[in-house]
DNA sequence: ATTTAGACCTGTCAGC
DNA sequence: TGCTGACAGGTCTAAA
């Protein structure tokens, strides 16, 4: 679900929020949740951990723990990160009367005051929680189940994260390397953005948003493109990814903050699920069609599929 | 060597 | 109202 843009919001606002705490309980209500290591010994190592800082890798979420740990997480589609406030009660109840319900929706928080049952939509489907030290609580939800958390000891950082390209705000995501990953490849330009180890971060909503912006067709072959259209599309993931940051994140459906609050980039989205709305430039008729297994959107006059 | 279906999962929404 | 199919921010694996 989420992209660059989401995961480096969540990074931000955690960062201000739970840098210090320490990890006292860890429940595990969808083991295949936990990647590595094996989910019992995940919860005791762990445990009694502090959580001394956070980052971002691509779309993952680094959170460095005391010991030389630290722990990664990758939301996939649907996952999401919610931090309650302390006096939340988890109600397991359901365990025993439906287990079929429970193994899909998961426990049920209960709310400590009436003003926080605003929050309790967003507590369900809660695959991971982590009580912290000073009774808050850092939930991962994650109704399809497709998300992945693992813990490693620091020296495996590069294992842990290998085959991730270059981060595509910092200086190492050159035109040079971009220009030579392109040029090794035959595929569609589509795939290729989509493509972890070429650029690290980039999804569904920004590929088509950059195609956009550089007037780039999506079916373009990545060889085909010149200097110039290289330089546009590089310019464009940097742009898209930049300004989704600032607007907190696209949302459409279930993407929410660590508050349980929608991101607003949905608002300044050219193309992506734009079908059928004139394209902001030229008026055009923005269309739909499927181009490497996924739904892609584009204005057919803006972005030209050239001869090659 | 690539490209492409299929898996993994549940929820929502449109259409009948 | 209920059922069915399409579709959703991602990535890995197996088959063509």
């Amino acid at each position: 679900m989420p992209e660059l843009p989401e995961v480096e919001y969540t990074a931000r606002q955690l960062r201000a929020l739970i840098v210090g705490a320490a990890i006292q309980e860890a429940h595990v209500f969808w083991t295949r949740t936990i990647g590595y290591p094996d989910w019992h010994d995940f919860c005791a190592e762990i445990v009694g951990r502090r959580i001394e800082g956070v980052r971002r890798r691509g779309k993952f979420l680094l959170l460095d723990l005391s010991g030389d740990f630290f722990l990664s997480i990758h939301r996939r589609m649907s996952g999401n990160l919610l931090l309650l406030s302390p006096g939340w009660q988890i109600d397991t109840s359901l365990r025993e009367t439906d287990n079929a319900a429970w193994q899909t929706r998961g426990p049920t928080f209960l709310p400590p005051t009436a003003t926080d049952v605003a929050y309790s939509r967003e507590t369900s489907h809660c695959r991971v929680c982590f009580d912290l030290a000073d009774g808050r609580r850092l939930l991962y939800t994650d109704p399809r189940k497709f998300g992945r958390m693992e813990l490693w000891p620091c020296f495996s950082e590069a294992e842990a994260l290998h085959g991730l390209g270059p981060e595509p705000l910092e200086d190492a995501f050159t035109v040079e390397h971009f220009a030579e990953e392109l040029a090794k490849r035959k595929t569609v330009i589509k795939q290729v953005l989509l493509d972890q180890s070429v650029v690290a971060g980039v999804g569904n909503i920004y590929a088509d948003e950059a195609l956009f912006y550089a007037h780039i067709h999506p079916l373009r072959r990545a060889n085909s493109l010149n200097a110039s259209e290289i330089d546009a599309l590089r310019e464009g993931i940097i742009s898209v990814l930049a300004l989704g940051i600032e607007h907190g994140g696209t949302s459409f459906s279930d993407y929410r903050d660590l508050a349980g609050k929608a991101g607003n980039n949905f608002d300044h989205v050219r193309v992506f699920q734009q079908d059928g709305k004139p394209c902001v430039r030229c008026g055009t008729l923005i269309e739909r069609r499927v181009i490497a297994q996924r739904s892609t959107h584009f204005c057919p006059t803006c972005q030209q599929l050239i001869a090659e």
